[in-house]
DNA sequence: CCTACAGTCGTAAACGTTTACGGAGTGCGT
DNA sequence: ACGCACTCCGTAAACGTTTACGACTGTAGG
């Protein structure tokens, strides 16, 4: 089977007849299109993507880029598979497909986004791990092509996206940890430009000043958000003279390494030092004890990133009214055996 | 920026010279091809990756099918990111992308597939996850669509695949622990169809076997591969009449939630019960004890993959002439701390 | 009987490329 | 002066769709 033509032949019918028929347009009397479907299902034509997006200047393709930098491959963490069901449960109503498109470690981002989009394989995008100056989003925006980040950013003032809500996450860590008697709190930050380590780091700044402690910048731990980053920022802690009695992670990945260095100095996590950790991953889920940490339902976020961008996309804004608008995601705490200690009374 | 006609009205040159300029023809004067390189890259100019893949029938991109079924999207682990990057550094010799095609859970397999290809927004596939019988593998070697699986299959005689060595895994598995005096070995299975169990239970056997060891069938435990399905197995070996020794992981995931599970009946990994895990994971390095695991160079697998793939393409096969057979995978083992005892001396 | 109109369908142009073909110009040998 | 080879470039067709437009029916209303 070729084309449009051969089917338009079998059946001895115009070309432009079968093409109405086949996208239900209301033009084509209801026998014809049911023996032009019929027939179509039997030679197994699908059309030709390559034509019709030349035709109509559109792929009915999604991009969701995502850079397969070291880290990202290593913490990852199937983030991306989960959001990708929750993004195709919003595009399969529309008849659209899902793509990943995977940013070689060797290339710049911006010039890889700016190559896909040219070549107009897609007809909007969704990026991810935005950095608090990220050129992407300008040259997106100038470009009118629909997109939406996840994760803000300072380079535009306004464009569509959702971030979760590091605030909140720190703030909620910080009063907790204080409810239960803390006052020397640590904090791991992440190295990297990525915009939520201000964020974080900030409103755990804020929280801590709210009851009067004041902020010591040698309790804030700069490492790799990983099971590597995590072993030293337990190393980094036991280092320090005046040992914390809590830490907060800011990816909870990073309890795993954080647990064994603990442990091979004979600091009890959940019992010596309370952990919280942020953006539970499966892996995470088997910790012993269990990690006190933020969940996020991936599929939900998906789900709100797809319907988002819709949203700012002219031929479906319709359909989706309420969506226009930035969200901070909330996330919600799922208490576990790593803080479950009142300082002073079982430390 | 429009398309090459504004950029040859631009040039004052025609829209065939512009082509076969950007195209590296030969027929093309040198400070001709100079000046529209130059213009290209001072506009911006790429060409429309539809009219190309239009004209020319082929669009340049290469898919990477994946399931995200449930299971692969809790195990998955960055497999494929890890896979991702051998695969490009292949591709980008011939300036192909790659693009991820996620095959959303709801639908099948197969018919996706179909879709896909029959859209022509991919010159080639990859596939993985392949069953013991594989429709997909039919279709596209019916289709006559370039492709390379990640497995084997029964589906077809002769199809390009490559495949981890199951087989010598279980095999080199079971020659250790009975080096190490076990007599009483463990297996764990997968409960789906997937094709590696088979491979992976009938060389167990076969080396037990040879050492005059009688399978025991109680001593194959089906469980799903995952955290869950490692404790679960714990769960089962530990309601054994004759406890096992030793234990052989399929997915060395398993290895969390067995642990725990153990440990939670004051069974210790390493010193009680031997375990061997297979295709070690980021997340399975952190384990205490450490996890004697069979290795895998994600990297190296993909790239093996690309050049095997591109051996299949008619246009590249010259580049390649040695990578047209199927490859059966060696994984190295990594001794770690999960076994290092000796029946009856430690235990 | 004429007009209007709704319901169908065919025709052809257009989308942006690549490429086969042929033409214009130049240089060279006879 | 002529033919020939060579270099460079323009022309136009083709890829597979979608869709604006108009043509052709049949029917209803006047």
């Amino acid at each position: 089977m070729k084309g449009i033509r051969q089917l338009a032949e079998h059946l001895n019918i115009s070309i432009g007849t079968v093409s109405r028929a086949l996208n239900g347009k209301p033009d084509v009397n209801q026998e014809t299109r049911r023996r032009v479907l019929a027939a179509a299902e039997e030679l197994g034509y699908v059309a030709n993507q390559s034509g019709r997006s030349l035709r109509q200047g559109e792929t009915k393709v999604i991009g969701l880029m995502i850079e397969s930098s070291k880290e990202t491959v290593e913490n990852a963490d199937n983030f991306f598979l989960g959001v990708t069901s929750g993004l195709q449960s919003v595009f399969a109503r529309h008849k659209l497909d899902l793509i990943m498109l995977p940013c070689p470690s060797d290339e710049d981002p911006h010039e890889y986004l700016k190559r896909m989009v040219a070549r107009r394989i897609v007809d909007a995008m969704i990026i991810s791990d935005t950095q608090r100056v990220d050129r992407r989003i300008d040259f997106l925006s100038r470009a009118k092509i629909p997109f939406v980040a996840l994760g803000r950013s300072l380079s535009a003032s306004n464009f569509p996206w959702i971030d979760l809500d590091f605030e909140g996450v720190a703030d909620h860590a910080v009063e907790r940890l204080i409810a239960l008697g803390h006052r020397r709190i640590a904090i791991t930050a992440p190295s990297s430009e990525a915009n939520l380590g201000y964020l974080f780091i900030d409103s755990y700044r804020r929280a801590l000043e709210r009851h009067d402690i004041a902020f010591d910048s040698s309790l804030v731990i700069r490492v790799r958000s990983s099971e590597e980053g995590g072993y030293q920022a337990a190393h980094e802690l036991l280092l320090l003279e005046e040992r914390p009695t809590a830490v907060i992670l800011i990816y909870e990945l990073m309890a795993i390494g954080l647990y064994r260095r603990l442990m091979e100095s004979g600091v009890m996590p959940g019992r010596d030092l309370a952990v919280i950790g942020f953006r539970d991953a499966p892996r995470a889920r088997f910790l012993q004890p269990s990690l006190s940490c933020f969940r996020i339902s991936l599929y939900d976020l998906g789900a709100a990133l797809g319907r988002m961008l819709l949203a700012n996309m002219p031929i479906y804004r319709e359909f989706y009214p309420g969506d226009g608008g930035n969200i901070i995601w909330p996330l919600e705490l799922m208490a576990g055996e790593s803080d479950a200690f009142r300082v002073g009374v079982m430390a």
